[in-house]
DNA sequence: TATGAATGAGACTTCATTCAT
DNA sequence: CATGAATGAAGTCTCATTCAT
């Protein structure tokens, strides 16, 4: 009743559960307030509204992974190592929070509307990476858009197939082994 | 007879538009009568309800898609080849009808939720194919989930980063490249 | 069920006895709707917000009602009778629909604020009265602002006394009385 | 104790200049707080509610002003000299504390509704001093209440000018004028 | 006395759905 | 089959008030 920070982390767990759970529009405030165990109004003290829950939660922690990796990939020098790295990372956070990376995955329309191209995101830190490595000659010359899609796509297509329990083993252990698939994405199709 | 076909068929084009544009819940009746120019109560004389519209329009291209790419497989002997024209045939009909096939790549919750694990989609057409080459000695060894993730997040991806104009060429004069990424993912690993 | 401009018409009579009764803020939405039998998402078709019923109510009367004033003063040729004329029409029509002008008599902060000095007014009309009178010698030179106050307040105090039932008469049988008292306001305080 | 006071007084001018700014329920309970820098529960600490707070408002200076224009009327022995003082009085008060005499002047509903008949306003004063003159021959007979009404107006239309800024000049220079009208009013009908 | 987080009743509004025409 | 006014449940949000600190 004295820290207000508790309770806005509070707000904050329960409905990315719930979010995750039953998606944003379904979910209710009244879901949420139930859930976390306070009154409906109470959550207005600490979030405008529900829509800015909703992208305060997405773009707090989009953005944030984002830098992350972008520190990450500066620690390395060629694009493999880059991009293991990256996966690597990607795995463990998932790992360490499923419930939050779902709900940055499953986001929708909603959100990734809100999002304008001066941000960086983990998708630019990407197309940053794959061009850079093309441009030194590491990896064949492609478009950068479709070879970022496409490792991209080999990652969290099997993060959502763990999001919806079809793949139900931790991802971190298969990172090295998405770091290879996504390596010969970009590199094999030259080689055969 | 023929009239009422068309208000349907009308009805639904400008739903799945809409369903595309703004997300399922945040197209109302209002919307889609007011854009297909008819009243409001019209659309219940073709449909059940706003979620049995949605449902229909998804269930119903989700599972002919399957269909199609299944009764198409079974027309090549190995994996190989079978992938190559899965994906072909998901590129192509990707260009002939981006808004439909938008709508059922960001379909949501609401939607997959109601997929019953003995529906044939897409996803296990694909399952069986590389579980069949697996057990061929195609390729190498892997958990069947995961390589099918791997190679739909390839395909997939690219279409969202096409659904979204990050990628703006059609999508299938990129097949064959398509095609040969998700074979080095299935296949490649083991080259190394 | 058919006509909706009935429902909208009665919508506009309970607004305005509520508003009247209760002053537009303690008026629900949920009292309009009870009291004018209706549910109360049917106000919603008619109205787009409980602000703009009581703003449609307020501005579109208020209007009209000065244009009146207008067309019925320009058919007198001298300040005395324009006035007489003018204060003779508004008792009248107070007396006519006393809900209304009530409304007009009472409306506050909320609907006058929006009045911007561009809309012609009752006030507009009648200072724009005084001060041709005046140009033209009728009555002595004062500030037309002031002039105006002083004959206003004669007039609406008393149907504010009316609207608050200290005086329980029709106004009209007042009006000749309201003119004289008036125009000893602007003429006779140089005559002593 | 001194401090506690301070604070009271505090809400009370913080809260009238809102309530004159923004009417009573629009002015909202962390409005007050916010502009007079303290926190929202200590308001309670000297008011019971917010209604509680407006009606003490209004009510006090609207009865002990009423008091002292009956206390000043007494000590003056003809209506127009009565009227004159009143008249001065209010002007010099208006000018003194403009703010407080525009919330007594617009007071809504909510305030009028609770104020008894038994209660003595400067409506009833000014009733019984203009009845007394008129029992004295000083001005011919007339309906006390309409009488009342049109010096009210006079005096109180001007003052609504002044809240409105459509006056910009002090009031009390203008009593005299003020008082003339008003006897004219009360008086000249008569004369002419 | 002061604080301000928490409360929860209730307001406004939306919108899928119905039904008389 | 088409219409669109009407419905009313349900959602979001506000805000006067309380109370532990």
């Amino acid at each position: 009743m004295r820290d207000g920070s508790k309770t806005k982390e509070l707000i904050a767990r329960t409905a990315l559960q719930l979010f995750v759970d039953k998606g944003v529009t379904a979910t209710t405030i009244r879901d949420i307030a139930g859930v976390a165990g306070i009154a409906e109004g109470t959550l207005y003290r600490h979030y405008e509204s529900k829509d800015q829950l909703a992208w305060e939660l997405f773009s707090t922690n989009y953005l944030a992974f984002a830098e992350e990796l972008d520190c990450l990939q500066e620690g390395y020098d060629n694009l493999k190592d880059k991009l293991t790295a990256m996966i690597r990372q990607f795995c463990t956070f998932f790992d360490r929070d499923p419930v939050l990376f779902s709900y940055l995955l499953l986001a929708q329309h909603g959100q990734l509307k809100k999002v304008t191209p001066e941000m960086e995101t983990a998708v630019t830190v990407l197309q940053k990476v794959i061009a850079q490595g093309m441009a030194r000659g590491e990896v064949p010359e492609m478009e950068v858009e479709l070879a970022a899609a496409m490792v991209l796509g080999v990652v969290l297509e099997v993060a959502v197939f763990k999001a919806y329990s079809r793949i139900t083993q931790d991802l971190a252990p298969l990172s090295e082994k998405l770091a290879a698939a996504c390596w010969c994405v970009l590199a094999g199709n030259g080689t055969h």
